[in-house]
DNA sequence: TTGAAAGCGCTAACAT
DNA sequence: ATGTTAGCGCTTTCAA
């Protein structure tokens, strides 16, 4: 039954007769340090709880520079996938005494670049950032200027930032490999937002892996814009009137695959009879689908923690030396969404 | 370019020849209240530009004992239900500039305990929690203290508290009714944590259900301990090895039902055929489940957004008054996971 | 073994 | 139209 105002030191200060410094000294564990007698600490101690003493921890922030808390930039946390993440880096900065604040930019690069500037402002010792789009340099000028970040799920190569990434390029070329030893040829894309390194470097695993069998690649079945569900249910709407209908596609996120679904049962058709379908990120709920979906699972957990780790390597070494990068890598859970075909009599292995 | 050394009033100051009082205001938008000359504002606001200030917070929430900071307690961020709800959240508060504290509670008294007085000392302004369990004292404490709180999900019914949730009873109420209307007599329910109010309002509604529709009420068909999918799957085992297996599960959270549908799966049994099943809370992808699913829709923005509203008007009101309690609307959504099925030959009403 | 004083960066009250 | 002073609550010299 405290009344409302708060207990500062000075409450305790004129309550105890001891000075503000001694108190404070006693309730940050530096007693000994001082060598203030046992007698003293255990009357300060005691009396602090009694009075529900809390630290204005604003007053101390101001004093030492240090806020122990982190900034956490999201483009949409009911994304399960960022929310893993979310999860992981917040569990991870508790573990160490640090809060979080989050900050969802609603995949919107101007809030993105307010958000990091309203978070410079509050004294964040770390950011941690999914970063929306194409652009980073608002990313960079913060790591330069000493404020420890790392970039998660996407990250720029030509920037100095560090990161930690899915290995995005190693996850669609074994996917894909996938999808041609079981006969498929014509499989589409349905990409997310441009120019992003998840995608370009999903995009290259695709080529390699098309390359690598001879398969010729065709530019017009790499469609989409964006990773959520919308994306996914148009671009598959479109790519299932096509005369020449894919026989697989590679949904390059999960909410892209469940557009993707939604498109083909409006299509009455079925996966995988009619067309087979694998995801990129793995949920719970894959294992359940009509069709179980084959994906490419990412390490949520990993990425959020190994992420949280390399913020408080920073913030220990006060240096923004030379970025490191973490790819985790994937693994393809293989289900019941990817059907075995005949190959085509046109395909060249059978030809020659 | 900017050199790391933060910006700071003082700087500024000894930069342009004017005092720290002076900028403050003109950076607050006060220059015309306090009559300071168009020329001199426009120097300091381009000069502040240039030098890429942005104001302490610390140092002004000290001052002004305002933060602007909103504190979220969730007991798991990566349960869709309350990401959902985070984002509305998020994205309200930031509305009105504020920001929010994001503490994951993994569903622990103790872990929710301690977030709470974190925030505290963090001069959070108000607190948004969604409650472990079935304590509330601490969060009472907090109410009483004229700390402006507001209780999501759950609610307690003997205790002064504001708070946001689903209708729980009527959402019940409605899937049971739907059940008995398919002729559904012998319907499980797996339940989340006991004793809590969502746990108690949707017990409520099954059993007026039932009573309205004379059908005697079976207490050894409630069962379970925990919204998350292990409780789901653990019970739905043992319910689908019963001699009078049921012929219907109400799974009280998204979770529980995927965990009961992993169940039914490896018993070789089939939804709706073998047994039906209705979820609490509904989600994206209930639409693409093997069986799509039923379920009782819960309106995640409304609760995240409404809830956030109530704690802008405590802050503004400064009394922590009587708290109001809003109830929001579920809606039943009818899929394919409820079979009609005949009526027992022993149904009283045909005895009757 | 303990205290006094200064200062983190900001804004409001009180001048002029 | 602008400046001086004080103080938010804390910790860290420096002093005794």
């Amino acid at each position: 039954m405290d009344h409302s105002s708060k207990t500062t030191l000075k409450t305790l200060s004129s309550k105890l007769g001891f000075s503000e410094t001694t108190i404070s000294r006693v309730l940050n564990g530096k007693a000994e340090k001082y060598r203030i007698s046992k007698k003293t600490a255990d009357i300060i101690i005691q009396s602090a709880k009694d009075l529900n003493f809390t630290p204005n921890i604003l007053a101390r922030g101001l004093r030492l520079k240090k806020t122990h808390t982190l900034g956490l930039v999201i483009p949409d946390i009911s994304n399960p996938f960022f929310a893993s993440i979310a999860r992981s880096v917040e569990r991870e900065a508790r573990k160490f005494g640090y809060s979080i604040i989050l900050c969802d930019t609603e995949e919107n690069t101007n809030i993105e670049i307010k958000s990091v500037q309203l978070l410079r402002g509050r004294n964040m010792e770390g950011l941690v950032v999914a970063p929306v789009g194409q652009t980073a340099s608002h990313l960079e000028d913060v790591y330069n200027a000493g404020l420890p970040i790392v970039i998660i799920d996407r990250c720029f190569p030509n920037k100095n930032l560090p990161y930690v990434t899915s290995d995005n390029y190693q996850g669609a070329y074994e996917a894909i490999s996938y999808l041609i030893d079981n006969g498929h040829r014509r499989i589409a894309c349905i990409q997310g937002l441009e120019n992003t390194s998840p995608n370009n470097d999903r995009i290259r695993g695709y080529k390699d892996a098309l390359l690598n069998n001879h398969i010729p690649y065709v530019k017009s079945i790499i469609v989409g814009d964006s990773f959520g569900e919308l994306n996914g249910y148009t671009e598959a709407k479109i790519l299932l009137k096509k005369k020449d209908r894919p026989t697989a596609i590679f949904a390059f996120s999960n909410l892209i695959s469940l557009g993707a679904l939604k498109a083909i049962e409006e299509e009455n058709l079925s996966v995988p009879e009619d067309i087979s379908i694998v995801a990129f990120d793995d949920q719970p709920y894959f294992d359940h689908l009509a069709t179980p979906m084959s994906s490419v699972a990412q390490q949520h957990n990993e990425i959020g923690q190994i992420a949280t780790k390399i913020i408080f390597k920073q913030i220990k070494s006060k240096t923004s030396s030379v970025a490191e990068g973490v790819l985790i890598p994937t693994k393809l859970i293989k289900r019941a969404s990817v059907k075995r075909i005949q190959q085509s009599i046109y395909h060249e292995k059978e030809l020659a």
